[in-house]
DNA sequence: CTGAAAGCGCTTACAG
DNA sequence: CTGAAAGCGCTTACAG
């Protein structure tokens, strides 16, 4: 393998100017810097990256971290995520380092290998991870960004979906298609995600004028809050309990495509048919709403473009480890399809 | 951060002897071994990776390779693959830099950039992946392990799943129950692990006694192979086709889950009750083959150990570069579910 | 605008 | 069994 040595003789410079042009810094002659170029053109010459790293003080790395759960969970969400922050990376020279952490995580004891060691630049932190693992690279100083995550009240970097509008989009679809009777389910109530889109939720029926300003009532009779990891069972047991009482809901959305898949499966059990006597609409875009039947209505979220902002965000604070911390709100887009 | 330097002064000797026994070389005299070890512990010493990195010439990254689209599926197969290297890899200096490749892929010009780069020590391809990729890596000398896939009459490191004994124990758990009229449902049949699942239910049909050696009539009436990525519409073709017939099958066995939801959905249309009317197994235990209903009978593959036990054949390949390839069969078992 | 030289933190023959 | 020294391939003040 050729090394800047090669080059520099090839080009009758010296190593230093070699660097400088491969690193565009400094000011190099346009000639030099073309003479320099063609040999490492012809040598077809790549810096090696330990050597620069051990001058630099840079390891090249960023840590991509998720919780555990997350990773072995039946949709991609957070593989697709992972996925747009890669292809950020392809053309940089970082390499994205995967791993997970388990939800009892201790900084003390189960700090990842690259955290421990100092083997990375920055981190990304995808979907609910534990506080103390974020407090901890606060503390350490070292650069990272919240992805679709993000703790109320603390100023950190993250990007996250416009829960909001995604919600108000699908919950005001329900309206125009004619329905009153608009339920609302949702685990895991206090995670941010989910109080936007109930938030959302409650916001269209207002606007709407489906309710009014104060209307404690009909939200207290159409909302289904249950504090637990969003999974079909809350779906389930949500709309079985929504749907026995009198004056059911007409519709329901579902805070995430799981629960609307456990909606789904209580719904049919019910014998009511979908979308006749009930619509259902789910968030996320999740690969298997498309194949069941009825095909889930739904909000999508571009998770590839939510890893590569939030690559080019943690480059940036990378960068610029003294900026202030953003926040940056990646849209969504409400999908019709057969469950509404 | 603490260098090999401080190491060597506090315990007052060289740091030629720190190096000795952080790396387990050479001979040190156990008290010198002690003071080194009792000052990196005070210390909290790690040496760092790009420098070592430099001067040994390794690289202390491993890649794990994958075809797009089978980490954008629905299933979790790659990504528990990929968990389980990663936990194995823990427990050493490596790690693994996770990336896609596309299926046109041309070594020319899509080369991962730890490739390129020869960032790597050794690089493990999970599942079917271009075969142009496998021979580039092959005329570089670079190390790699194929994961749930082989070429046949090449050999090559690999770590297998004992396809050929899920299949048979699955089908010989159908013929146990009672049903005789077995019928096969396969994509992609020139893939490896999928041939092997044929041989294993033709093997199960012979040695219990439904067909006959050379009873072509049997499998041709009951087999429905198509050339193509499986599938569930390959399932729901499949399903129709055979049962559409005079004398239908009474169970099927998918080559795999997605395909056997197919099958399920199929059969339902044709309003047949499962397993009562037919039975139905798959392969490979997805996570939804859970919650779906009928719950699918399957065999479970055990992704997590396919990682570790490829992680480990990688190591012992970088290790021994010269030593000959060699094959590992993790084993399968079926589970009885709902679905027969 | 460019070159000589020191330094990043390790490992590894080589002496002793 | 241990130490002095060279070397891995870069980058970066510092002179000029």
């Amino acid at each position: 393998m050729a090394t800047i040595k090669d080059i520099a003789k090839r080009a009758g410079v010296s190593t230093s100017t070699v660097s400088l042009v491969i690193n565009n810094k400094g000011y190099v002659s346009p000639e030099t810097r073309q003479k320099v170029l063609k040999a490492i053109e012809e040598l077809n010459y790549k810096p090696l990256y330990p050597a620069r790293k051990l001058a630099t003080g840079k390891t090249g790395n960023i840590g991509f971290i998720i919780w555990e759960a997350h990773f072995s969970e039946v949709e991609m969400f957070y593989s697709q995520i992972f996925l747009g922050m890669e292809y950020a990376a392809r053309d940089t020279d970082y390499y994205i380092l995967l791993t997970t952490v388990k939800e009892d995580f201790d900084p003390k004891s189960d700090l990842p290998r690259f955290l421990k060691y100092r083997d990375v630049d920055g981190v990304a932190l995808a979907g609910r991870v534990p506080h103390s693992l974020i407090f901890y690279l606060e503390e350490q100083g070292i650069p990272f960004v919240l992805v679709d995550y993000c703790i109320p009240r603390k100023n950190f970097n993250c990007v996250l979906i416009d829960n909001f509008n995604g919600a108000y989009q699908a919950v005001e679809h329900l309206i125009k298609s004619g329905r009153r009777k608009i339920a609302f389910i949702g685990g895991s109530y206090v995670h941010p995600s989910i109080k936007e889109r109930y938030r959302g939720y409650k916001e269209a029926l207002i606007d709407n004028g489906v309710i009014s300003e104060g209307d404690s009532n009909y939200l207290k009779k159409y909302s289904y809050l249950e504090e637990a990891e969003t999974s079909r069972i809350i779906g389930e047991r949500g709309a079985e309990e929504l749907l026995n009482q009198s004056d059911p809901p007409d519709a329901i959305f579902a805070c995430n495509d799981t629960t609307a898949m456990g909606v789904i499966s209580a719904v049919k059990k019910l014998n009511l048919e979908i979308p006749r006597d009930i619509s259902i609409v789910g968030f996320d875009n999740i690969p298997s709403s498309v194949f069941d039947s009825p095909k889930l209505s739904t909000v999508d979220v571009p998770k590839f473009s939510l890893g590569k902002e939030a690559f080019r965000l943690l480059l940036e604070a990378i960068e610029e480890p003294l900026g202030p911390p953003q926040t940056r709100i990646v849209a969504v887009n409400f999908i019709k399809r057969e469950s509404c």
